[in-house]
DNA sequence: GCTTTCCCTTGACTCACATCAAGGCCATAA
DNA sequence: TTATGGCCTTGATGTGAGTCAAGGGAAAGC
C-alpha cells in the first residue's frame, strides 16, 4: 500500500490500496464519454491498468491544492468537485464544476504544479491518472493521444465561454446558462435534464458566475416567477427549458 | 504552389509556395520561447519540416474564422494577432491577444473546427504546423509531445486568470493587469518592459476586459494623472511598474 | 430536547460602470 | 485646401448588481 499525495491539512491522502474497488475502465458506465471514449478493448485494457482508484473522497476534502506538486489527472466517477484558485488577497475564485466522466487537474501541466485546487462538494469517488504512464501509453496509442489533446482544447473552449458570459452577460442570463450546461452534462450522463440536485452552494455558484449570493438568491426566484424553474432550496426541476435557453441567450 | 486554407471573405489565403521566406526555426530568434523549446538541434530540424510559410497577413486580415475546419496551430513570427468569439446576437467577445513566439488555434482541436476567429492587428508572419503532422511528431519525439501538453495547460490557466480578472476585479485593476502582462511578454521577447506601442484598439481591449472605450480611456487618464502611465493614444510608457503592479492587484 | 451554525432569501440603499452625447485629433482622400 | 471616417477623450446621467441588514429554515452538535 503506497500513499501518493502529501497529507497537508484535511488534504484526501488518497490511499491505493492492494485491494483495489472493484471497478474498472471495461465495466464502468461512464467509459463512452470519459477517457476511454475512442479506444479499442484492448487499449482501454492497457489504459485500465495505469488507472489508480482508492477511497472515496468525503465531501469538502481536497483532491489536490493550488502549489501541489503535478503529479495526475483525475477522472469524477461519481460525486462532484469543484475547482478554485485562491486570490493573492485571499479571496476565492470558482474556476469549473466537475461531474462524473469529466478530467480534471490538467491546468497542472504546464508548470508541473497544480494551479488551482480541487475540492468535493459532496462524498465522491475518482479515478487517479499519473501524468508520466498517460504520457507513455499516449505515445505508444496515437487515438489516446489524439483525445486527451481534444480534452485539453474542450476546456480551453468552454474557458472562453465562460470568459464570454462573464463580461457580456446579465446576472439572468449567466444563472440560466449555468442550468443549461448543468441540464446539458446531465442528460450525457443519461440523467434527468429536468430534475437534478444542486450539488453546489449559492455562494459557489455567485462565485464561479461573478456574481454575489443575494442576486444568485434573487435570479432563481425570478425564474420561479416566470415559471422558467421550480427551485426549492438544491432541488431544480426545469419546467421551460426553452424559455430557459433563451434567456442563457447562447443559441447552442 | 498548394492553397491550404478557404479563400472566403477577406480571408487570409496563406499560399505556401515553393520559394519559402528563408526562415527556419533553427535561424528564428524566438526559438527559445517557441515550440522548438526544449527539442534537441536534430528534432528542432525535423520539427522545422514541417511548418508552412506563407507570405505575411496584412492587417485586418484573418488567419482563420470561426466554424473553418481545423488543420493546424499557428505560431506568430512578427506581429500581433487578437483571437475572438461571436456571440449568436452577433456581438464580439475578444478572447486573446497574441505576441510573437506565442502558439494559437489550439482551441480548434476538441471539434476539428475552430471555436474562435483570429485577425490580424497588424501586419504579421505566421508559422503555420499542420496538427496531424505535428501528432505523428509528438508519438516520435516525447518531449515534443510534453512541451505541446504544457503549450495547452498554460492556456487554460491563463483563460482563468482572465476568468478571475474578470469576475472579481474592477476596471483600473483590469487595464492595469494587462499594461503588466504586454511588459511582461514584451521582457520574455527581449523588448522594452516599459516602453512600447499597443497594437490594439482601445475597443479591443475594453472588449477583451469586459469593460467599454470610455471606461478604458478613463482608466488611462486617470493611471496617468497618477503618474503610473504616460499614454500618447497607443504610445505606452510605464513610469511606475511597482504602482502598476500593486493597482493589479495580482501580486505575482 | 435546545442551541448553534450554515445557508438561503428578501428589502433598502449605494456605487461602479454603462449609456448617451458631444467634440477633438489624425489619417486618408477628393 | 476641405471633407470623411476612424479612433479616442470627456462630461452628464442612468442602472444593474453590490453592499448592508435582517430574518427564516434545515442540519449538526450538545
Amino acid at each position: 500500500m503506497t500513499i501518493h499525495l502529501t497529507d497537508v491539512g484535511d488534504s484526501a491522502a488518497l490511499k491505493h490500496c492492494t485491494h483495489d474497488y472493484q471497478v474498472h475502465c471495461g465495466n464502468c458506465r461512464l467509459t463512452s464519454i470519459c477517457l476511454p471514449l475512442a479506444l479499442e478493448n484492448d487499449d482501454i485494457q492497457q489504459l485500465d491498468d495505469i488507472i489508480q482508484r482508492s477511497k472515496p473522497l468525503q465531501k469538502s476534502q481536497h483532491l489536490y491544492r493550488e502549489g501541489d506538486d503535478f503529479q495526475s489527472v483525475y477522472a469524477v466517477r461519481s460525486g462532484t468537485l469543484k475547482a478554485y484558485k485562491t486570490t493573492d488577497d485571499g479571496r476565492e475564485q470558482v474556476t469549473g464544476f466537475y461531474f462524473p466522466g469529466e478530467i480534471l487537474g490538467m491546468d497542472g501541466i504546464s508548470n508541473n504544479s497544480h494551479a488551482s485546487s480541487a475540492k468535493a462538494l459532496e462524498t465522491a469517488a475518482i479515478c487517479e491518472i499519473p501524468f508520466t504512464s498517460l504520457e507513455k501509453l499516449s505515445t505508444l496509442m496515437p487515438s489516446l493521444q489524439r483525445h486527451f489533446f481534444q480534452l485539453m482544447s474542450r476546456e480551453i473552449t468552454e474557458d472562453q465561454q465562460l470568459i464570454t458570459l462573464l463580461s457580456k452577460n446579465s446576472a439572468d442570463e449567466r444563472v440560466a446558462a449555468l442550468m443549461v450546461s448543468i441540464s446539458t452534462r446531465n442528460a450525457k450522463r443519461k440523467l434527468s435534464s429536468t430534475q437534478f440536485r444542486l450539488p453546489m452552494s449559492r455562494v459557489d455558484i455567485g462565485n464561479y458566475l461573478g456574481l454575489t449570493v443575494e442576486t444568485v438568491s434573487r435570479v432563481f426566484s425570478r425564474m420561479q416567477k416566470m415559471d422558467i424553474l421550480r427551485v426549492d432550496n438544491k432541488e431544480i426541476e426545469i419546467l421551460d427549458i426553452q424559455g430557459l435557453r433563451s434567456l442563457a441567450n447562447l443559441g447552442s
